[in-house]
DNA sequence: GATGAATGAGATTTCATTCAT
DNA sequence: AATGAATGAAATCTCATTCAT
């Protein structure tokens, strides 16, 4: 029953994480590798719509169209370890998404275009994966403030990780005195929290996610681009 | 056994939201008040530590000090209808923060002045209100994007009832010609992202809420100000 | 459904092993006791019936004629819980019994005597009680062997009860002289052997339980005594 | 990884029981066999270890180092098969033992030298054995009172067959007046009796089997032979 | 013949909700 | 009005068995 890809919302070309070695694989292993991805689009299809409390593994497999059993096979731990491979794989691909931007990105950007550009990059990263985005929101700030300590600090790593990848470049700007001497690490926290509260803004329409118009990334990146960097201030209020 | 409050932490004097009429209410009424807020007050300790999901009403009845049978007395819809009381309590209590900070704040007072003020406010609002504020993160946002189209659109409803009180200053500040003329909604928006970011970095760390230094309130502000107000670049850098 | 008792196997009187206090209990604690009695009931008949592993806690449930739920409020730790709790009151009642006999019979009474009636009372205890024999045979000794020490342990030391109250006769026995100087540890375990040994060789026939004649405990007791006292030699064979 | 025998305890030499026929088997029929009876010895251990409901294929597969499905090409009947394979092979090992030892005893042998001898060989025999021993305890004794009428009658007959070797030596004896005319038949289901019990309680000590002096086969037989064909009463409180 | 991935029936357990007391 | 025992639907997870390779 599985819909292939819902066109628009689905969640895209879903880089697998685990393919660094160069030579193709064996087939073998090539196939289990399409297997577990396509356990994972499904389990985050249904964990985005229903909510991880809600998803049923039922549904999860049934989606998947693989046997309940099979997903013990690829996820052993079950349902949770399914959910923590998809947030680890979100949060892998937004660090490799930084990290391949700064890298791509010609020294010598201006500051203000090298922001805008990742700010960019980001927000059409999670507009185009909405399933993600939303997976993210109602089940890793979740787990962030979980109970368990083991699992509130593996949340808090792979934030850090990203943060850190923030961190990098708004210190190298300071540096070289292009932007204010602020803490880099709140900046970068900063940074991340106008993205999210962007994309919460545009995408929670009580429509569900039919907002009448999708605002471009583009537009986007400039607005928080233009607060951020220039400040919301007009010149003549400035003290 | 409930604690009766764990101090620093614990989630403060709870203005009953039903408290809108002025005389003093009969007695009978007044005891079915006080006994409404203890469950929530104990609901909302569960749900903040365990999340909605993995709470139990036997938890929270316990907890209350009640039957569990009582709490479908004061709430016949039982577990949800008790999330839902808590979530609209706690938008409320923010809605209210932000018009009482507006009544209270004398005419003329500086745009820059009169923002840092407000996100103080709201800082130190939710730095007293820790289990609130967890529950809103845990619950309210995964809500946004419920399936059940009734439950998004009445957490839509209720954000949008805090970004309209924000969104007022903001648009007189622009008529004022004191901010820049931008999308004042949006800007509503990002102005709590930004807050809800730097709770976040702050309070969401591996410790639980133990961060060695919770910073203050106005160091926060101070931040947050500094960055939506005056902008990240440096002024050689500006355009 | 549940077969209110099935006559000659039924598993008897069921003294509650709990029965110490004198004064009656109140109502409510009575009620709940009578519950958890119909629970172990029907659990003792399923269990023998099926075995514990083959035994299911639906079926256990329905035989109770409570919900599958109400089986939980009474033994938290579930189907494990409800097999100890039997095996636990099946041990009891066998020391009980022995101890029951010891008191009631009169000093001076000849060994042989003695122990003819003790073989005799616990032949017809297990007559009476087929189900509780099955458990003992298909579950308890399974246990003894166990992986889990704590189990093992646990079963070793309710064997040990029962051992320990054989003992005591067995070793005044020798004191006085009537008995010939063994190990009388050992010789427990041996009379309990035997008392195994000639319950599985009647009631394990090929028929179920209904042999075709069920000999009387006091037949059995007649040869299981003739046997351990006087011994197999004829006269003219012994050295 | 499979351990390949644990020494003192593991299950001996394993006579095959499909070795009947005299003539050097064809190669191929012959290495069939051998992994049939790697299956059968690491079955054996799983199921010794954590009882047959307990075992898992994937368990006993791994240990015979073979593939699961292979286990279905030797034993089609899956797990049952298996099972019923090794109680077989028990009990025939069992019958066995009894005619080897008669066959082999010179007429003329007292009749209490002869059971002494008899004890003593299955003693040795089972604890060498532990691992069957286990499985009969944990398993055939379960399986004798199944409810599958079918199961039980297997189990039934195996017994009946063990009974019956024991049976004949016994009449004997009794016919030549060395041993008191008794029903034989239930004679020889008190000597195993006896022999189980003695198993069971040096056996099963709450530190496993590690009991700290195993007592010799000799020692065992000496104690049983001596209350069975002696008595255990003192010759002045004889009748 | 050997393999082990896939399967799904079926088991245990939890817990929101009801309702007689 | 307060209670908490009873309930059973529904969830997760296991594992014997099958079968394409």
């Amino acid at each position: 029953m599985r819909p292939v890809t819902d066109g628009s919302l689905s969640d895209a070309p879903s880089t697998s994480p685990a393919r660094l070695e160069i030579g193709p694989l064996p087939r073998r292993e090539r196939e289990r590798l399409a297997r577990r991805r396509a356990m994972l689009d499904a389990a985050l299809a249904v964990f985005a719509e229903k909510g991880y409390a809600g998803a049923t593994l039922d549904e999860v497999a049934e989606r998947a169209e693989f046997g309940k059993g099979t997903l013990y096979n690829y996820f052993p731990g079950g349902k949770e370890e399914i959910l923590f491979a998809l947030i680890d794989d979100a949060y892998d691909a937004m660090v490799a998404l930084v990290e391949a931007y700064l890298a791509e990105t010609p020294e010598g950007t201006p500051t203000r275009v090298l922001f805008h550009g990742l700010v960019e990059r980001m927000l059409a990263h999670f507009l185009e994966r909405h399933a993600t985005f939303r997976l993210l929101v109602k089940e890793a700030q979740r787990l962030m403030f979980d109970d368990a300590a083991a699992r509130a600090a593996h949340l808090y790593r792979l934030r850090e990780r990203v943060i850190a990848a923030l961190t990098r470049p708004i210190e190298a700007a300071m540096d070289a005195g292009a932007l204010r001497r602020l803490p880099a690490h709140a900046v970068a926290h900063l940074l991340i929290g106008n993205i999210h509260g962007y994309l919460m803004a545009v995408t929670c329409a009580p429509g569900g996610v039919a907002a009448p118009v999708t605002p471009s990334p583009e537009q986007g990146a400039d607005f928080i681009t233009e607060i951020l960097f220039d400040g919301l201030l007009t010149d003549r209020s400035r003290p």
